[in-house]
DNA sequence: TCCTACAATGGACAATGTCTAAGTCAAGCA
DNA sequence: TGCTTGACTTAGACATTGTCCATTGTAGGA
């Protein structure tokens, strides 16, 4: 069932109810969760989990790479279970709503030789922006 | 001189030291600063400038569409006056250096119809990152 | 069962951004 | 030039998000 669970125990992660509470908490695809948003579904598992935990737990499970950061609005970080497959974002602008898309190509091949400056380029973070249909009305 | 001034100017902005001073700061290629950086240099030039003057002006410059906001790292917001070329960002992760850089093709056409989801999709935000030479050593 | 290192707690602190009430001033007009 | 007015600025309180640390708790091995 939990395939996050399992592979955090295989690297030696000490298994805790807070650290299994948050896993679950990120299970699903689109799922895109503020650390707050997080924390206050954990709380609802698990009442006594503190904050920092929270954050704490994230920011290993990003370290690990079974959980993406992602920084599509101005505010808070989102946290993104869906690490093992290569994805971008579509966001709406009005209500919010982050939706995984999977474009054709790979996107750093668009950068050229003459722009990358001597960079050593391991990543590249796409973000699509537009208007949902259900805000579209 | 200050192309960023005068079509501020033509939009009916009423021109006050204040504003003068963040459009000066803003001035030039390659600048990303965060809001906080922003302030400090303003204050250097006009010491009783205040913080929520810049953050006002800022947001409405990006009202406007003359000034990017950049949320480049997880920390503070940047903002780039380079708004009317479009261009993506490459990101060094270990000193934080940011190079405005033009991609071949448009990354728009990477996102076949089936992926869109019927969004009314409007803009593309690209970050490549990796690790700049200065910092590959 | 007991130990010990690793994890969790909670609360202070830091960084960034937003809001408001009161004062100030740019720009149009007589 | 000197008013008038409403937009702009200010200072600082407040909100949100994230980090740190000393203390307490506990998972998992011996």
């Amino acid at each position: 069932m939990s395939d996050l669970l399992d592979r955090l125990r295989e690297r030696g992660w000490r298994m805790t109810a807070q650290r299994r509470v948050v896993a679950e908490v990120l299970e699903g695809d689109h799922v895109h969760l503020t650390a707050d948003e997080v924390h206050a579904r954990a709380v609802a598992k698990l009442p006594e989990i503190s904050r920092a935990t929270v954050y704490n737990t994230l920011g290993e499970m990003v370290l690990l790479g079974e959980v993406i950061e992602v920084a599509t609005d101005k505010r808070a970080k989102r946290y993104d279970p869906n690490a093992h497959r290569p994805h971008q974002h579509l966001v709406c602008g009005q209500c919010g709503q982050i939706r995984d898309v999977h474009p054709t190509g790979n996107p750093l091949a668009a950068l050229p030789d003459s722009e990358r400056f001597g960079f050593r380029i391991s990543d590249v973070e796409v973000t699509y922006r537009g208007v949902c249909p259900n805000c579209a009305t």
